[in-house]
RNA sequence: GCCUCGGUGGCGCAGUGGCUAGCGCAGCUGAUUUGUAAUCAGCCGGUCGUCGGUUCGAAUCCGACCCGAGGCUCCA
């Protein structure tokens, strides 16, 4: 660690621990090599929190493998040896990776101009190709794991090589390593699919794969998000309909999606003809459109869909709620005219910003997606649709990313990803411009000239996936979730079962204010009680005993507050329903 | 899809060729009637992911398949 790596700020900092960790990747090379003579080096670069390298050998490594590669690099490390970093030729570079096709190829990918270096540390024994940027010696390497091992194939490619990637961690010092091993266990704790098991809120199963089952307790989160979706729907000026769940090919062949998506879709056949089920909301939006004419005086239309989807993931990319094969989404389709995207986009990220704060979500990216390489409609099209995107985009945040090329091929869009626990962006919300849609289904409207005229669609989904957004809200919020959304809001608990009846009374007077109340009589003591209370997380206990019964008051303990008051049942109903209402994070 | 690891009662785990496969939690029954995070006791519950093979004998070894976990363009 360099003296003043304390005094360092947030940036040099990471600098610092790039150079540490890029260091850190070399001498796992080294170590790797010296173990497996056979193995060939590919890359090896720093990334969040530690470092990989791949490697192309015979065999995966094992547990451990990892353990005794481990073992050779603190030898390694405790040589101290210097990090050099030398310039050469291209050719004197090529011969030193000359039975090495990954770096061959990495040596004839670096621009003509550009200077090559090989860098070397333990005095020469090793060396590789690199752009250089270490730390001085293999000492300052002070604190380091690996991590574990995966198949990863070459420049990410699936169609290339497979390569075995070793992952470390590499820091400053060992209290950051010790804190960083800590923040993992922390967020393994949030995992919202241990969670969802352990408050009783979804499950999977074999006969469905990557399908939830909500649980009692689940549905009522969810449906608490429909709700509120619902108001802000009301609020914002949206329709909401109900679309059919399986059509004709002939659907998917018109929008495309027969030719372009087939592979993430399921299908039935019945009456000797092909179904597809959906996997997107879109053409039964196009249908219901065209189900009457319009006139620009309707527009813009908004229509929401709650619809379920099916698409067909490939079986090592589904993951918990957050990447599922069944899900329905916050879906709506905007019908308008080209003047009118700006300020329906504006009016989106407005709902979006103001949804997403009701969650706590205070930080999240927006990426606008610009056109790819193979789209539909012209340039004059899509350079008008992208500069109104960037002008609302600038106005609404200053920390926007562009994504050159990333667009669909039907529109440019604007993404917005939130982290989960473990740092994973999750896309949520999304906006996407389609020109292709009117075309292909005539979406038209008659215009105040008599003409009639192709609207623009927008396709928008707020929280995105529910299911996701389910997902990624409970290890945010550690699934503390505030009362509004809890499916237990408060649970009354007699001290012994003579408080029983007068608990009964309190239930049903909670219950008819609306809220969701439960008593737990089950045989155990008080203690046991709030305990499992306070593991369900549920926000207030009532506590009920000799007191309470005496004074018709009852206590109140909240999860977040070991003392309770003692106040009168109306007091609680009143401030527990404000709470409700205001949505209180 | 591909690579590695894994799959034992509802959940979390132990058990690596040999007696009726264990433990904790949960569940059920009984006793206890207790003031702010676990009362005690008893009971129920498993063809060890599925199918096939090796073996006198398989949860344990081998193969296939299913499911799950961590990864799979953060570039010398």
């Amino acid at each position: 660690m360099p003296k003043d790596f304390n005094q360092l700020n947030f940036k040099e900092k990471q600098i610092y621990l790039d150079k540490l960790r890029h260091s850190s990747a070399h001498v796992l090379a080294e170590a790797v090599i010296k173990l497996f003579p056979k193995a060939k080096l590919t890359i090896g670069p720093p990334i969040e929190d530690g470092f990989y390298y791949d490697f192309d050998v015979q065999n995966a490594f094992t547990p451990k493998d990892l353990k005794k590669i481990e073992q050779e690099m603190r030898r390694i490390i405790n040589q101290d040896t210097d990090f050099i970093e030398r310039e050469v030729t291209r050719d004197e570079a090529m011969l030193s990776v000359k039975d090495n096709q990954f770096k061959i190829e990495i040596l004839e990918s670096i621009p003509k101009n550009e200077k090559i270096t090989l860098c070397s540390h333990s005095n020469g024994n090793f060396e590789d190709l690199c752009r250089g940027g270490h730390v001085d010696k293999t000492g300052d390497i002070k604190a380091l794991k690996l991590m574990s091992t995966s198949g990863a194939y070459w420049r990410g490619d699936e169609k290339n090589p497979m390569l075995q990637r070793i992952y470390g961690t590499a820091w400053e010092s060992k209290e950051s390593l010790d804190n960083y091993l800590n923040r993992r266990q922390e967020a393994k704790k949030r995992d919202h699919r241990k969670l969802g098991r352990d408050l009783d809120l979804f499950f999977f199963d074999d006969l469905s794969p990557a399908s939830p089952y909500f649980l009692p307790k689940g549905t009522i989160i969810l449906n608490e998000l429909y709700k509120y979706v619902r108001e802000l729907y009301e609020k914002y000026d949206y329709k909401e309909v109900v679309t059919p769940q399986i059509f004709d090919t002939e659907l998917w062949k018109l929008s495309g999606h027969y030719s372009n998506y087939s592979e993430n879709m399921y299908f039935v056949k019945q009456d000797e003809k092909e179904h597809g089920v959906k996997p997107m909301n879109c053409p039964a939006a196009a249908m219901l459109y065209k189900s009457k004419s319009h006139s620009y005086r309707d527009l813009p239309l908004r229509l929401a869909d709650f619809g379920r989807l099916h698409r067909y993931e490939r079986s090592g990319v589904t993951h918990g709620l957050t990447r599922v094969r069944t899900f329905t989404q916050d879906d709506a389709h905007i019908f308008c005219t080209v003047n009118q995207i700006g300020i329906e986009i504006k009016s989106f990220l407005d709902m979006l910003s103001e949804s997403y704060k009701t969650f706590g979500f205070n930080e999240f990216r927006l990426a606008l997606s610009t056109r790819p390489e193979k789209k539909v409609g012209d340039d004059k099209i899509w350079d008008n649709a992208e500069s109104i995107l960037k002008e609302v985009l600038d106005k609404f945040s200053s920390d926007f990313t562009i994504e050159d090329g990333e667009g669909a091929f039907y529109g440019p869009k604007i993404d917005v990803f939130v982290p989960d626990a473990i740092g994973r962006e999750w896309q949520l919300g999304t906006i996407q411009l389609d020109f292709s849609l009117p075309d292909k289904f005539d979406l038209e409207y008659t215009s105040q000239d008599g003409t009639r005229t192709n609207c623009v669609v927008i396709h928008r989904a707020m929280l995105g996936s529910m299911e996701r957004f389910l997902g990624v809200l409970i290890e945010h919020l550690s699934a503390d979730f505030p009362l509004w959304l809890t499916p237990v809001q408060s649970i009354i608990i007699p001290i012994t079962d003579k408080h029983n009846e007068y608990c009964n009374l309190i239930n049903v007077k909670l219950k008819n204010a609306g809220i969701r109340s439960e008593i737990d009589k089950s045989n155990e003591r008080m203690n046991a009680k709030i305990r499992q209370a306070q593991l369900k997380k549920i926000p207030y206990m009532i506590i009920i005993g000799d007191k309470e019964l005496e004074n018709q008051t009852i206590s109140i303990r909240s999860r977040t507050q070991k003392n309770s008051d003692v106040i009168s049942i109306i007091d609680f109903i009143i401030n527990i329903k404000e709470e409700i209402k205001l949505r209180t994070l």
